[in-house]
Parts: structure tokens; C-alpha cells; sequence
DNA sequence: CTAGTGTCCGTAGCTAGGTACGGAGTCAAG
DNA sequence: CTTGACTCCGTACCTAGCTACGGACACTAG
């Protein structure tokens, strides 16, 4: 496969996958036989759309490639990757209940603005989050 | 309060709460008759907090303005309000859900990287997050 | 053989989100 | 009334993550 099919799969522009193939996001595919031409298998579309997907929910470049990184490394030990990764379900675990904290600001918020008046003093999506801040102050 | 110590509770610096000011993320607090001093409430500290927290989830700033002014602005009419929080909320139910996945792949993850001994071909991240383009893709 | 499309590579430019600089003013303490 | 800590403002600079440019090469169809 080609580094336009690649593009068009993954929904990105072709510079891009260049870009990520630099960062090592990607596999390197020199392929001096095929006219010198990029020749990607389809889980690099996988892997680009999966980039793609990590940065919305807040992860850096970086970050996405140590995810990336946790997969079969034949000369990694087993123990190693399962430390990693437990690392990063702890963030991943984190950013859950943030959201979630998020999340049920925006319900009581949706709940209290019933009427179809002036918002007035309601809508409290800071005061329903300061909750938190209370707690981690005592 | 004036702004090293708005930026010291924050944990941000000083011109970064500038910057934010600048952006209209927090209230534009000129004080002339206070020797020309910003001059914050404690608010403003949960505000900072709250876009640094809500940037991690993968928020842009204008998006979490957004979230923002959400909050009690006395010409807004309460169904307007409802309806932006409704799909702010739709976006964080999608974060939410899309962190699940990647947290049961690496709860897979860890579960089959039991042993001690060479990764080899186990830990597939990718392959337990690729059921999700199967399902798309039918 | 030629035109068209896709690819190669390096480098330059762009947006978002800060971060640092530098010279001047404010104020409290000594 | 000077010293030091803090703040003012504008501008310049920086990193991350793309995105565009431009000239050369490959491959396909006509």
C-alpha cells in the first residue's frame, strides 16, 4: 500500500504520515525495489488512526508512541512492558474520573437550567467543580 | 489578591495568568486605583485550575472557554445554555468512552504479559483496539 | 514519446499555547 | 530615601504538531 491509499484510509493528509514516519510513530518501509517508494502494510493505517484517536483524548506525540511501543518488542521483557503499561492505565484511569467529574457538572448544570427564562445565577459548572478543589484543601 | 499569588495557588506562572487574561479565559480585573495592580478573587485560581485540568483532557482553550461561559451570564437564556451543555456533555461521554477502550486493551495488556520472560508476540494494544475499526467497517 | 498523477526529499511556514526579556513604575521595610 | 520584591506592558522567542512548496523522479495511459 502507498502513502496516499494510507492517507485516505486513516482520513489524514499524506505530509502527515511523513511527519509521523519521521517521529517513528510508524514503520520505516524503504523499499529501494519499488521505485523507492513508501510501501505500508494496513496496520499502519490502524496505527495512524489510533495517533489520531490518543491525541483528542489529551496525549502528546510522545506519549502515544510509548503506548505504541508497549506491543511486541521481541527483546522487551515481559515484566518491563507490564510495568509500562500499568503506568499508563493509571493516567488513562485518571483522566476517566476527571471527565467524569466533568461530565456530572454538565448533567447538574443541564438539570438546573429546566426553565426558559434568564440564566441568572444558575448554571454552576465551576461551583459544581470546585467540589474538588474544597477536598484536596482541608 | 493580586497575580504572583493567583499563579502561585495555580500553579502556573505569572505570565501564563497573563496570557490567559489576554485569551479572555479569566475576568480582566484593571484596578487603576490600586496602583494600577490586577486585583483577583479565588476564583479565579479554580478557573486557572480548571483549564489546566480540562487541557490535559485534551480541551483546546477555546473549548474550554466555551465550557466556561457556560456559567451564569445574566443575558443568556437558559435553553441556549442547555443546549451547549448538552453537547459539551456529548463530546465528554465520547472521551469517556473511548479512554474505556484504550483502558481495557491495556487491562488485556497487562493481563496477558503475565510472565517474566520475553514479550514475544503478546501485548497487542493495537489488535485489541482494532475490534473498534472491525465494528465501523462492516 | 508525452502528459498526468503520484511520489521523492528537504526546507520553510503556520497555529496553539505558552515563556522570557527589558525597562519602568509601586510599595513596604530598613 | 534607597533597596528589593513585585508588577506593569509590549514584544520576541520557543516547542509541538502539522502543512505547504518546489524541483526531480517513477509509472501509467494514450
Amino acid at each position: 500500500m502507498r502513502i496516499g491509499e494510507v492517507a485516505e484510509k486513516a482520513g489524514v493528509g499524506v505530509e502527515t504520515i511523513r511527519f509521523y514516519e519521521r517521529k517513528g510513530l510508524i514503520e520505516q518501509p524503504r523499499k529501494p525495489a519499488d521505485g523507492g517508494y513508501r510501501s505500508y502494510s494496513s496496520e499502519t493505517v490502524n496505527r495512524v488512526r489510533f495517533v489520531r484517536e490518543a491525541q483528542c483524548l489529551g496525549f502528546s506525540l510522545n506519549e502515544i508512541e510509548e503506548l505504541l511501543t508497549l506491543r511486541a518488542d521481541p527483546e522487551t521483557d515481559c515484566a518491563d512492558v507490564r510495568e509500562r503499561a500499568q503506568a499508563k492505565l493509571d493516567e488513562v484511569k485518571d483522566k476517566i474520573a476527571r471527565l467524569a467529574g466533568i461530565q456530572s457538572a454538565l448533567e447538574n448544570l443541564i438539570q438546573e437550567c429546566r426553565g426558559d427564562g434568564p440564566a441568572s445565577s444558575c448554571c454552576p459548572i465551576l461551583d459544581a467543580l470546585d467540589t474538588d478543589d474544597k477536598e484536596s484543601m482541608t
